[in-house]
DNA sequence: CCGCCTTTATGAAACGTTTCATCGAATGTG
DNA sequence: CACATTCGATGAAACGTTTCATAAAGGCGG
């Protein structure tokens, strides 16, 4: 009943032997290689397709490239983080690149070093961390021995290229909107930050940051308001609790991520207000959940896909030449209008 | 402005030199094989962590075992696979394994295909394949190459172990409840499907087969009603907006996936219906967004954690024996019932 | 027609690990 | 005390690929 002793899986000896060539041809063949004439790869070609040939990456990591591309995501669950993938695979599409996510615990660092660790192991010929919270000098302790880009991190290093969106302009299109319907209280909820390097270099405390000079730009430096929590549907409960309880209660909601406002919502709608008369609530990320028609919640597009493909891009370039100066590449959000926003009471 | 040319990976030579040992003696340390003595132990342990070493996965692939397991993911979006891939990781910890994810694009056997391929050819010591697509010879396949488990599909074979939820139960729960409930127009609305071994081993087939069982069961043989589109919110939408324009409006609608519920949902608030007056709306998966206080559906929930745990003791076990006789786990699902399910209109 | 350079093809070494076959020492048995 | 057995440790082979050094063949100018 066993299955019958697998056939020993074919190699490159016995793709050159049924091809009558040397193995070293026949490995110059599948890397497009300098020095095979055209008749010998059609030989060559031949046999592989007849025996079903398919490169072993673990013996090709020993001596050359793995053509593995190792994507670190923080949470699997953040809706945004797909469209960054989907981005990739599609600037990927037709390169021998094979891209393997490694789940990486969120907000954990230790597990974070893990996942990349695991990564540099396994021989990956690349690396794309999504929004990791390591440390600076972690960063470039890995980006040394695997070229490496950073997506939705700012802060530059000689080590790594970085792609990211431009969180400060988000925050002051969320606030613009908000003040163009003629709000006044608009507060923010912010994920709490700590760690000095990731004070400056997080998305998260970019947008509080942007929230704070878009309201002062308006002239409403008086009203800023921040509750500071988490970037999860809890955090953004509690928060909304806190600005709820306020004597003055703020007009509108600026939540940090789109999650975050999934909870403020719960929010305000135990609290028997309704969304966007009484109160407004804008999100970030224009996830999936924005955009359900039940819940239609006004965000901020970061446009993934386009991120994706510039990391590859980005990538690519890096693996090609080491040595290239590192480049940081910023794109622009845009803010999606929704039914959450309208103008204050009254 | 060069990184100072990064000093050669430590190797197993380097440990072996260190602690004044031979590499087989160290490599028997690595691996806590037979034949070290405690004295040795402890000595090449020390020099392992005196010089940092990490043990090579691809030169540990051409040999013995990579401690890498893949898991093929068709969706990333889907919000129930985080749940097994949580439950797997949690039940992995402790290990020496690390899980890699591959993207294998919704829907797209080709695709699906090429990631699995791309996992053996990384020397995988392990599979995890999410509701594949592809046919059962196929599966078997790659079973009979690799130690794999097959997660959401039903279906037995000798090759592969397998893990599901039970979805016939999942759907008599839903339209027991709705019956219960004192609904007798409960429509469903399914996935199609066409391939004959699908028909038979999908989830969404067997909910629709599930569907029509406990409606016979309910006395309610006269009212069943399908909509053949597609698990996706457009699916849902599309379909709600047939099951609307029927002359005698089905009371409560039956999404086969929570993401159908959601297309379901815009497609009813856009016909100025409401959730549960005047309709009522269940899905399938207790997702995220079903979890929504804005959205609160009533659905089915699968225990993903659970399925994650057990897949992972299927698999390591299957590893430790590649001969062992195949088994099935099947997982009993549970109903959620949320604001989206009431009695009928009058 | 000779010598030099370019192109094409090859055998062998190397990558870092595990495993096989030995081998010496320690232990137990008669 | 001699001998068989077990245990602990080792050197060398093997895994499948890429790359280095080398060799043969062909083209070209003089």
């Amino acid at each position: 009943m066993e299955p019958p002793a697998l056939p020993r899986r074919v190699t490159i000896v016995d793709v050159a032997q049924h091809a009558q060539v040397s193995t070293t041809t026949v490995s110059k063949v599948l890397r497009n290689a300098y020095g095979a004439s055209p008749a010998m790869r059609a030989k060559v070609q031949q046999a592989i397709s007849e025996l079903g040939y398919r490169p072993n990456a673990a013996a090709r990591a020993m001596r050359g490239q793995t053509y593995t591309l190792g994507v670190m995501l923080p949470d699997l669950r953040n809706p945004f983080f797909p469209e960054i993938l989907d981005g990739l695979t599609e600037a990927l599409r037709g390169t021998e690149y094979q891209v393997l996510v490694g789940p990486g615990g969120c907000n954990d660092e230790q597990a974070e070093s893990h996942v990349t660790d695991a990564m540099i192991d396994r021989g990956m010929d690349g690396m794309i961390l999504i929004a990791p919270i390591s440390s600076r000098s972690r960063l470039e302790h890995l980006a040394n021995r695997v070229p490496t880009v950073i997506v939705g991190r700012h802060g530059h290093s000689a080590a790594y290229d970085t792609v990211s969106d431009d969180d400060l302009t988000g925050a002051a299109l969320v606030v613009g909107h908000l003040a163009g319907l003629g709000h006044r209280r608009i507060a923010h909820i912010e994920h709490a930050e700590t760690d000095p390097d990731r004070l400056v270099e997080m998305p998260n405390a970019i947008r509080a940051d942007g929230y704070q000079r878009a309201m002062h730009a308006h002239g409403l430096a008086s009203e800023i308001d921040i509750v500071s929590t988490t970037y999860t549907q809890e955090g953004g409960y509690v928060g909304a609790r806190q600005l709820l309880a306020r004597s003055r209660r703020p007009t509108a909601i600026f939540a940090g991520a789109d999650i975050v406002a999934m909870g403020v919502l719960d929010a305000i709608s135990e609290a028997g207000l309704l969304v966007p008369a009484d109160i407004s609530v804008a999100g970030y990320d224009n996830t999936t959940f924005a955009q359900l028609g039940q819940i239609s919640l006004t965000s901020v597009d970061q446009a993934g896909r386009h991120i994706g493909a510039e990391t590859a891009r980005l990538l690519l370039d890096r693996i090609a030449d080491r040595h290239r100066p590192s480049a940081q590449i910023k794109l622009s959000p845009t803010l999606v209008p929704r039914r959450t926003t309208a103008p204050p009471p009254e």
